[in-house]
DNA sequence: TCCACAGTTCGATCATGGCCGAAACATTAC
DNA sequence: GTAATGTTTCGGCCATGATCGAACTGTGGA
């Protein structure tokens, strides 16, 4: 009917909510795999493989594979402007996500991002080993410094395992959404959650993403990884937890 | 599930067929009333209502009454700027509209845009009329000159009546889509259609938006309305908004 | 007053497309 | 080789939402 750009089909490829959600976690510049995007996304596998599909076949990403891996980024900035500009507009507008929901809460405060944890803990866990140098800016993004190396050992890591196994980044920086601001991923995040899953700090909630944390577990948490602004009013003193 | 802006609220609101049209055609800058923006989208007036009163909720256009009639506009620059960016990037992926349809051709040739002609035809009437003087820039917009007025007088509109019964503006530049260029709506626009309509230049076709031309009508208007080229073939060129 | 026109609401239909289970395919580990 | 993991395809179910006819509201003109 009418000639000219295409309007309607690129915003209705970014307008399906779980590919909105993939969209968004790729907006952390990373490149992620089919299955993490699942997981950000909230939809299974053979779902997100079919979102991608699309995602791809519109140029707005684009896949890499290395191995049996395929990651997925965004392609180019000009795509991430584009989604810039058009959550800087959902914002001005008031349009937030999540209305609270039922099961929300749980989420917000605990969940599974993939293989490490999310929400308020995964934040409070990132920002307390940041705040006590245990975690530091590196060219490809973030290391674990000596003192983070022993901290962790003494948290009962087994760093040397996962530093041989180098199938995986040892630190990755992950967008928290319920935040907006970063959570640990990679193989640490990954053994740090299995670990605290091991001591039965937490468990997962079945059917659902979320962490639930026991009344022991919880303390323990608190102690191990203190809120930062305890760390941060005076000085950089590190504490044996 | 998530917090932060909700990507997929607005990209789903821009991208539904019926409202990206509406919201290309606002992207003219003008606001248009709900009859007309119905029209452009291709939906019936009810189909159209609704869409506006999703695409008002979402804050991406604002509505004005006067009269009886409802305009609606988009809600400032920075929707514009979304928008532009939007169909920046689709065109930069080479998503454009309408792989040319069966009825596609006769639509751009010539077709109604909701009382006046658009497509080819339409750009070619108002090229010509600009070219040769009979529209110039005015404070709203466009207006008719004193040669314009002449001529359309002598064409057979009559003026006057069209001046008296002034609950329309004369003259009004309509974004064509199929060319991406302006043509003549308003009740000059309006008028003129009726009148080669009357004089059996051209009849709709049945169903559509499409105008065909009779033999002897195409004729008696390439004569009427010559092509720009035939006026300006050295210099000077006045320019369409 | 009656009529014409612009816009909205309601209800029912219906198609698009998201979703997941199951199974195939691909790659790497053992 | 077998097993495990990651990804894709297929098929069918199902909900969302676009669409239009019809009826209603409201405004303006004769």
């Amino acid at each position: 009917m009418k000639e000219g750009p295409d309007l309607a089909r690129i915003a209705a490829l970014i307008g399906e909510p779980a590919r909105a959600n993939i969209l968004t976690a790729l907006m952390a510049g990373r490149a992620l795999t089919v299955t993490e995007l699942a997981a950000e996304a909230g939809v299974t596998v053979q779902t997100a493989s079919g979102h991608l599909a699309r995602l791809e076949e519109g140029g707005l990403v684009v896949p890499r594979r290395s191995g049996r891996h395929k990651y997925f980024a965004l392609r180019g900035v000009e795509v991430a402007r584009v989604l810039e500009a058009l959550l800087g507009l959902a914002a001005a507008r008031g349009h937030l996500r999540s209305r609270p929901g039922p099961r929300d809460p749980s989420l917000r405060a605990a969940r599974v991002c993939y293989d490490h944890m999310a929400g308020e803990a995964g934040i409070r866990l990132y920002d307390s080993l940041l705040a006590r140098g245990f975690l530091g800016p590196a060219p490809e993004g973030l290391a674990l410094t000596d003192a983070g190396a022993t901290f962790v050992t003494s948290f009962g890591i087994d760093l040397a395992a996962l530093r041989a196994g180098r199938r995986r980044v040892l630190c990755r920086d992950c967008l928290d959404w319920s935040e907006r601001r970063s959570h640990l991923a990679g193989a640490l995040g990954r053994a740090m959650l299995d670990h605290m899953l091991g001591l039965a700090w937490l468990h997962r909630v079945e059917g659902s993403r979320a962490l639930r944390f026991t009344p022991a577990g919880r303390r323990a948490f608190d102690a191990a990884f203190p809120p930062v602004e305890d760390w941060f009013p005076e000085g950089s003193t590190p504490q044996a937890a």
